[in-house]
DNA sequence: AGGAATATGTTGTCTAAACCACAAAATTTG
DNA sequence: CAAATTTTGTGGTTTAGACAACATATTCCT
């Protein structure tokens, strides 16, 4: 078991090794592996587990009957999917959860968290606690979110989110984690139409990018 | 102190009236109140305490450099808001939050729940897991309007809307809480297209509304 | 390395929806 | 209650960006 990584991770904020090693265990923890383009979760599906991303990254996205793909966002090493589902196993996952690379995950069943405490109330309550930051979190991300796909144009969106990247980095060269179809349909725009004003703004000066690398420029 | 009124709040579910006085008091709760339009928070700024509204209903909705309003959501009587905020007291709240109608506030100062326990292990336990609920809540809720904003055409994304609406309300014929320029608004599409697109939808027969009335038509 | 496969960029056409300028209905108020 | 104000609806025009059809660049294999 890898318990630096455990450690690192928000989820057992405050815990010792102890702790922590005795609650994966009563929470049925297990690993598993994916290759990349595999689905972990398919929308429709119920789960009492939430995934933590061990290695690799996964897409979050949306399929219609139409085809048409929006991607949500994309989760990477460290990060959890699905407490939201897991923490209500009643709710139906409404999207596709795939692997984007070679990926292992780690379930855990929150969902046992409030039913059978472990017998360790302390720790049952620093969890709770720290999902609590962690939704607090993604929650101002959607939030977020929203805005971007709220901006009337295509240069708003795109610029508000190399912004946010930009901001998240500390810094104004960056690379971003999609390629040029994800970006577009993260945004929910169309690739070429988004090639297109990448190129036209590089032109007026207004940024430098290459492939997934970007920096913005000032003047 | 209208007790019946906290009682049916899910923030207080599994709490007895003992306990939801003494936490009131321990977070400094106090009510205020405001007029239609008049602002509750102000974008820019940040708080401790979380908002549960009492009577009437808010607005929440952000403006840009241009004068561009985009509402984010509405929220009535019972719903909280803020909550992401008076848990990380550092965070900068990134929209405006405005009373749409006369509108009685009861502030809590969640803030205080992990610094401060109010000597009440138990009941701390369960302000948190109840906050979890509502945050896990509120992201799929999130989750859905980014669904929404990100569909192709203006017709996909208000029949996803009423969709969700007659869900939420178990019924075919619901009111919105929005008038034509606030759905407008909160779908991101122009108020005088969804006019026309409403219209063309009424006369083929898919939906019926008058005002915020709406009725959905399966054939 | 070199061909296949995949990702990115370019140009042009076409349409959904923004935008404008009102008209009509509904609501408020003096 | 009528005038004023606010909300909703309807045409016509314009345009951003979707969509189609490729060109070019990059990466993936064997």
């Amino acid at each position: 078991m890898d318990m630096n990584f455990y450690k690192k991770n928000i989820l057992f904020q405050g815990m010792s090794e102890q702790d922590i090693e005795n609650t994966l265990n009563c929470l049925n923890a297990y690993k598993r592996s994916y290759h990349k383009h595999e689905a972990i979760y398919h929308a429709g599906s119920s789960t009492s587990f939430v995934g933590l991303i061990y290695k690799g990254s996964v897409i979050v996205e949306r399929n219609d009957f139409w085809g048409n793909r929006t991607i949500l966002t994309s989760f990477s090493e460290g990060d959890f999917f699905g407490e939201a589902y897991a923490m209500n196993s009643k709710a139906v996952i409404p999207v596709d959860i795939i692997a984007s690379e070679a990926t292992t995950v780690i379930f855990i069943e929150i969902g046992r968290l409030v039913s059978q405490s472990c017998n360790v109330p302390h720790v049952t309550q620093q969890l709770i606690l720290n999902l609590l930051k962690m939704s607090l979190q993604k929650n101002m991300f959607l939030s977020n979110r929203s805005f971007l796909l709220a901006s009337h144009t295509m240069r708003e969106k795109i610029l508000g989110y190399l912004n946010t990247v930009s901001l998240q980095n500390h810094s104004k060269e960056f690379e971003i984690p999609f390629d040029r179809q994800q970006l577009a349909d993260f945004l929910n725009i169309e690739r070429t139409a988004l090639s297109k004003e990448l190129s036209k703004m590089q032109k007026e000066g207004i940024i430098e990018y290459k492939k997934n690398k970007f920096k913005l420029l000032s003047n």
